[in-house]
RNA sequence: GCGGGUAUGGCGGAAUUGGCAGACGCGCCGGACUUAGAAUCCGGUGUUGCAAGACGUGAAGGUUCAAGUCCUUUUACCCGCACCA
């Protein structure tokens, strides 16, 4: 009876005789399976890591079967938030929670049975990780990828802390729900923005789900447009505007800039001055909910100096108001109220001019009162640009802007560089100091790591915790030998796992970050696999990441993820997610230890489509477990069989083989897709089948031979899916360990397909009777068939056949009048 | 608001290209074995109807010999982005 002890058996000899190794001299089969490692914040293994590892490491064990050579490493995304505000909450320290977290979670990872590479893992809060992510910064330092500017960023006034974007949930703080506001600070950033273009068009050649590929592509955002000059009246200056409706220039009746635009003190004059500084006030102290409130009025202040129009140079007013973000584009906008409705709006509310600039095409009545028109269309009250198209006018305005100088053709993304810093205790440290001399200096790659020091207050009061520490802080200046101070904030740990997949191969180089010739074999990886919530971010961040090492030369790879698939969420037997509060956690060990790591696996890999995920079931697991009993007495009775010697096969065998070689068809090509549900259906079809044959068997007194000779198959077949109940049967079945260095049977051409075929009749697309046929057979053929077969009169009652279809080897089709 | 996804028996879910809807499993019903039960093995099970049949993939239309699958409209839920000029 299959059970916990026949799991500890095989594990034990797998890991003695090195099962999931990788042998380099096989790297050109190499096949580099990964999965989204652990983030050791919760103390153990949850279903959702269960759903993530069993299923995939049954892919791997098949691929590995097909004679791959595969590299499937584990490993753990040690930094983060959690493991601080855990030691905030209960005072242990990070580093303990995080390393006894990695040690109970590597048991559990054991215990699962899968083929881990755990020679090559990593820990991101390790020296020797860390080490190498600071590395990888320096390098992006000296390619002018890294660069410190003043933002402003999100702060929680209760936590008296900075925020990533990502723990801010509707304008609350993730962890006390206080309302976030905003504080410039100095930060650091990486340059991705330098690879939209690259990272935009990458995504077409890569076998990534199409919803995956579009969050980035709308992450990225790009947007083709037009810039124009507008010059301001009586004054020595000029601003751009961007826009992907330059059509609409003729129709501009007032331009507005970003409050925080540095031009807004230039142009503001002396009457305006107390209202728009009134309004940057209240704009700063505006709360991020506020910000975000759908129905929000627009609101914005004169500024008192006038623009001119570059094409028809007509004067008109410069607002200023926050609807216009500072961040994207120029910071400045023509405003359309006629074919803009935010313009519209606004226009409305502060009464601006509003001038039709375009007309519909097909005569559709426009109220340029009542709302904006926002369709392409035919210009009008353009001068000369008149009559034009929407399309025609982009491009002929653009280029008179550009005789002028005063505008040209552009391309914009929303895409914004990579803030990196945070004001945080447990992530790897920035690697430079701050000389009064010198300036910013990085640390000497002779000098990395920079240590994470232990003894350190980390409770948050505003201030990075590092900062609290003389002893971290004061240094030397790497370059002129004079007083210095370190960085004191960390990185971002998406900066830690942006990289990984190359360290994983190459985990214990000491010299250098990893070997270029050695990861240009390994890499990219061939199928990762994790959850759908880092579809922009971490996804993103890697693939950056690989473009600039690939840039500085350090790898040839372009692209980390070649094919990538999402698992779903396994919910709670509730339907609800799961969670502590809502008391519905389902806590793997425990079926584990009781049923066996094989009977949860493919539970959770039979019961839900994988991508879909779906409520937890506890009668799912039930009949996993008895599934398990009727396989192996199957399998027990086939092992336990004389080999009778029959020289033929009788019908039976024949229907028995067509059906087991076209099951056998469909379970590879379903494990290619990772459709792990429906090949474990076609698994119970096969073992339902050898119960009926061993049945007939019995009745009959026939010989046993088939059943005998597709034990090793069958054994086969099950094996990535149960790998220690697998070993087991191999064993028993008098095989050679491991069943693993076997190959993955494969379906035989001359059993798929028969000479003849049923093929259903319908009249009038209604299925009647079945008809058996000749394969291939010709239309005429099959018609006159038909025609003849006693049963088509029952069925006609006296109606007149107008039409037959036949589909060959499909389907016909009787259409009666 | 914009973008994307999902919807199929009592339940989880199948249906690769428009071609027998409901594979496989759970549950339920029945049979065998048993003194009995448990376990096991076998059979049945979309709805409706005695039956022939009719109806049936969130709803309403449409295209087609044929639609879960394609088109139009629409509802509910989920996810992403959110004043992006």
């Amino acid at each position: 009876m299959y059970n916990k002890e026949i799991d500890n058996k095989w594990q034990k000899i797998w890991d003695e005789k090195k099962s999931a190794s990788f042998h380099k001299e096989r790297i050109d089969k190499k096949y580099y399976c990964l999965e989204m490692f652990s983030y050791p914040s919760g103390a153990k293994l949850h279903v959702g890591h269960w759903y993530n590892y069993g299923p995939v490491d049954t892919f791997a064990r098949f691929k590995k079967m097909q004679g791959y050579e595969v590299f499937q490493p584990m490993g753990f995304d040690a930094f983060g938030l959690p493991a601080e505000n855990y030691a905030i909450k209960t005072g242990i320290h990070p580093y303990d929670s995080t390393m006894n977290n990695i040690d109970t979670m590597e048991k559990q990872l054991k215990a699962m049975g899968a083929m881990f590479n755990f020679d090559a893992e990593v820990v991101t809060c390790k020296e020797d990780y860390y080490k190498w992510t600071q590395w990888l910064f320096l390098k992006l330092l000296e390619m002018g990828l890294a660069y410190r500017k003043n933002a402003n960023v999100n702060w929680c006034p209760s936590c008296n802390t900075v925020l990533a974007n990502e723990q801010v949930i509707d304008g609350e703080c993730e962890r006390c729900s206080s309302v976030v506001t905003k504080k410039d600070l100095t930060q650091w950033f990486f340059k991705i923005t330098d690879y939209a273009e690259e990272l935009l068009d990458g995504l077409k050649e890569l076998d990534w789900p199409d919803k995956t590929k579009k969050i980035q592509t709308n992450w990225i955002g790009k947007s083709t447009g037009s810039v124009a000059t507008f010059k301001v009246e009586g004054k020595e200056l000029a601003f751009d505007v961007f826009t992907t409706r330059v059509d609409t220039i003729c129709g501009v009746s007032y331009v507005v800039i970003a409050p925080e635009h540095e031009m807004v003190a230039k142009i503001t004059t002396e009457e305006q001055k107390s209202n728009i500084e009134e309004y940057i006030e209240r704009c700063r102290r505006i709360t991020e909910i506020d910000r975000l409130a759908d129905d929000r009025e627009k609101t914005g202040v004169f500024t008192g100096s006038y623009a001119i129009n570059p094409v028809t140079g007509e004067k008109i007013q410069i607002w200023i108001a926050d609807y216009v973000l500072a961040t994207y584009g120029t910071g400045c906008v023509m405003a359309v109220p006629a074919h803009d409705e935010r313009d519209f709006a606004f226009a409305k509310k502060y009464d601006l001019p509003v001038k039709q600039v375009v007309t519909s095409t097909d005569g559709e009545n426009i109220d340029i009162k009542k709302e904006a028109f926002t369709k392409p269309g035919i210009l009008i009250n353009s001068g000369k640009f008149n009559g034009l198209t929407t399309d025609e006018a982009k491009n002929k305005i653009t280029e008179y802007l550009k005789e002028n100088e005063l505008g040209d053709f552009k391309i914009t993304y929303r895409l914004r560089d990579w803030l990196v810093s945070r004001q945080r205790y447990w992530g790897a440290p920035i690697p430079v100091v701050y000389c009064d001399i010198c300036g910013i200096v990085p640390v000497p790659e002779k000098d990395l790591p920079v240590k994470l020091p232990y003894d350190v207050e980390f409770k948050p009061d505003g201030k990075s915790p590092l900062a609290k520490s003389e002893e971290f802080v004061s240094t030397t200046c790497p370059h002129c030998g004079g007083k210095a101070k370190r960085e004191t904030d960390t990185l971002d740990t998406f900066v830690c796992s942006s990289w990984y997949q190359f360290r994983y191969p190459d985990n214990k180089n000491t010299d250098k970050i990893f070997d270029t010739e050695w990861i240009d074999k390994m890499l990219p990886v061939d199928k990762y696999v994790g959850g759908p919530e880092h579809a922009a971010m971490h996804l993103l961040y890697a693939r950056f990441v690989t473009k600039a090492l690939s840039d500085a030369g350090l790898t040839k790879v372009r692209e980390p993820f070649k094919s990538l698939v999402h698992q779903g969420l396994i919910l709670g037997p509730d339907g609800n997610k799961m969670s502590k509060s809502k008391g519905n956690v389902i806590s793997p060990d425990v079926y584990v230890e009781k049923y066996g790591s094989d009977v949860f696996r493919m539970y959770l890999m039979f019961g839900f489509s994988y991508i879909e995920g779906g409520p937890w079931s506890e009668e799912g697991v039930t009949a996993m477990v008895k599934y398990f009993g009727r396989l192996e007495r199957l399998l027990e009775k086939m092992i336990s069989l004389k080999d009778t010697k029959v020289s033929e096969i009788s019908k039976d065998e024949s229907e028995l083989c067509y059906l087991f070689h076209n099951l056998l068809k469909g379970i590879n090509y379903d494990l290619e897709q990772m459709q792990f549900n429906t090949a474990i259906a076609k698994i119970m079809e096969i073992t339902n089948a050898f119960y009926k044959y061993d049945q007939a068997v019995e009745d009959d007194k026939k010989n046993t031979k088939l059943l005998k000779e597709t034990i090793s198959q069958f054994i086969r077949i099950i094996a990535p899916f149960a790998p220690h109940f697998a070993e087991e049967m191999w064993e028993r079945a008098g095989n050679e360990f491991s069943v693993f260095d076997n190959v993955y049977p494969q379906a035989e051409e001359k059993w798929l397909e028969k000479d003849e075929v049923e093929i259903p009749v319908q009249i009038n697309g209604n299925v009647k009777f079945v008809i058996l046929l000749n394969k291939d057979l010709g239309k005429e053929q099959v018609e006159k068939i038909v025609l003849a077969d006693g049963r088509l009169e029952s069925y006609l009652n006296g109606r007149a056949i107008k039409k037959i279809i036949v589909v060959t080897n499909k389907i016909i089709n009787i259409v009666v009048g």
